[in-house]
DNA sequence: AACATTTCCGCAAATGTTTGCGGTGGATAA
DNA sequence: TTATCCACCGCAAACATTTGCGGAAATGTT
């Protein structure tokens, strides 16, 4: 702590000037190879390291990403986080990670903490009911890119990277109309979510043309166990659906929880499908089936994204991510 | 970005001098209510926000933790990092997540990091093999704390905050004994690291008592899916097991998957009991019954630490979280 | 020998804040 | 009146780095 190596010591040393300490460290063609290997030995002597405060201030860059998710704790996030930081760090840069907890006002606190630490990016998934406009369009006014990811806003405004929502959810209905499913139980998040919009669109797109020879049963759970309460509810009735569909790992560990105490089983008494990150489905018997939405492959596409903004502005994107049909035994 | 408030700016519109417009935002009380007033309006007005950078060179702290983990994506470590995330911006901290990727020369590069971005404190899991013993000391000597949890360094010479995991296996071998199991399949993972060490020293501990009428056969699984592997291989033989314990969720998650692939039943055929972080042990038919290793409070008890660590230095300090019995369906 | 060019390096400003110290003007006390 | 004190404020250094510019010495060119 005390004795920090600083360009100035190192200057001192070799009687040279700070300046030409700072560009013999850079390899600038103006020093000569001379004093750049004098300079260099007793900077690693001295392990110097540059003091990053003062390279920030000096050139306005943090080298750190801000990274804002509802909750880290999460199958969908952490893999997505993981993503990111593994090519960040590749990059040189660093990951702040802070999270909204569902709530519109963290949300607004920790976009202004990432302006606060003056980040160089910000990836954001929104929180429901999100009222963050202004935050984060003063971001893209200052130059400072945002990139959404899973939950984004309605309009196209802004960079976005998203599962091919529309397409999973279509997916998903052509399986079921395809395995002659009549009576369908259809588990949808927080409805004022864009991605719950589309999905329940696309979803119900496809049912819209069968001529109402198939009954589907709409319900939106915010929770885990507010899916398995309207599951346990839905199935101890005497006309239980034949088939549940979860748009989400979470509302499908809550249906299988259900499911599993209860005596019907999989997938003779009732079949199960999911959209979903991949791992969940694996751990049931029989495994569930399901459409896969990659956090891990989400997270590679968005620091891919971020980066070519860094290098230079290019105009706003819509990227998506194909989804992918995994079966399972549960259908 | 080109028009930033900074001190400067302000002073000049009020004709004042930049210290002055510093010490009225800080309520210093050299400066008179009204000049605090009139600055603080202005301020507002002007959208000023302290630049980071200048702050953090000037006063050589960056509110910045540094936050190490084998893995993101990781039950265990994502609700650890959940819980210091909130605590640490409750109290004006943010976090840099690093990922070591089971990799010693990653983990090296992470402390470096860290090193680098000059952050007030780092929080860290080691991996197996880890070699980073004389970056983390360097920390230490430089008076920036270390705080070590799960995955700690053998020695005493450290702040560490890990589960009670002697008395964690403890318990899980008094059960299986208790509920008179005589083959007994023992899953741990890498034999390098002290908390296998230490769970398995205390689980064979209570066995040695039994004078040899139980059959004990200790498995090291580096993965899930090497757990599934050696299970499946296990219960297809004629004289298989009883009974399997996991000592972490991954473990578990391997086993499970070979056993639900089997015709065996839980508990009937076979019983099951593991360490765990509580969510996994939830979405089986039965539930596993487990003992308890909860990330989240380990993550606030860490945070806590930290923040102690940051009023004043402390001596070095050992904290352990008791463990606790979950009773499912599976013994 | 005079001039031009290259090679190598230092000066100083600039980034935005914090903070020790000193200074001014006015009120109060002796 | 002079000394004392307080309330209020500014000067300037310091934090460590980057970078435009200019300049001296060495080398090359006529």
């Amino acid at each position: 702590m005390g004795t920090q190596a600083t360009l100035k010591k190192i200057s001192v040393q070799l009687n040279l000037s700070i300046s030409t300490v700072s560009r013999a460290l850079k390899n600038h063609p103006d020093i000569s190879e001379n004093t750049k290997r004098k300079v260099k030995e007793l900077a690693l002597l001295m392990e110097y390291e540059p003091n990053a405060y003062a390279v920030n201030l000096r050139t306005n860059k943090s080298k750190v990403f801000g990274l804002i998710v509802p909750a880290i704790s999460n199958l969908f996030y952490d893999s997505f986080i993981a993503a990111v930081e593994e090519d960040a760090r590749k990059n040189g840069y660093s990951l702040i990670i802070l999270q909204s907890a569902d709530d519109p006002l963290q949300e607004s606190e920790n976009l202004k903490i990432c302006k606060l630490s003056r980040v160089d990016g910000v990836f954001i998934s929104l929180v429901p009911d999100s009222h963050s406009d202004q935050l984060y369009t003063k971001f893209q006014e200052s130059g400072i890119p945002v990139i959404f990811f899973d939950k984004v806003p309605g309009n196209k405004l802004f960079d976005t990277i998203c599962m091919a929502d529309d397409e999973a959810a279509t997916i998903a209905a052509n399986t079921i109309i395809k395995y002659k499913k009549k009576k369908v139980m259809a588990l949808f998040g927080n409805p004022e979510l864009s991605i719950t919009k589309k999905r329940r669109d696309a979803f119900l797109k496809v049912f819209k043309k069968e001529k109402a020879t198939i009954k589907v049963d709409i319900h939106y759970c915010l929770s885990s166990s507010a899916a398995q309460k309207v599951v346990t509810e839905a199935i101890s009735k005497k006309s239980r659906p034949e088939h549940i569909f979860c748009m989400s790992d979470e509302l499908l560990i809550g249906a299988m929880k259900s499911i599993n105490q209860s005596a019907l089983s999989i997938p003779a008494d009732i079949s199960v499908l999911a959209i979903s990150n991949g791992f969940i489905p694996g751990l049931f018997k029989p495994e569930i089936t399901y459409i896969e939405t990659n956090g891990y492959e989400l997270g590679k596409l968005a620091i891919k994204r971020m980066l070519e903004n860094m290098e230079n502005k290019t105009p706003v994107k819509s990227i998506i991510l194909p989804a992918r049909y995994v079966q399972g035994g549960s259908l």
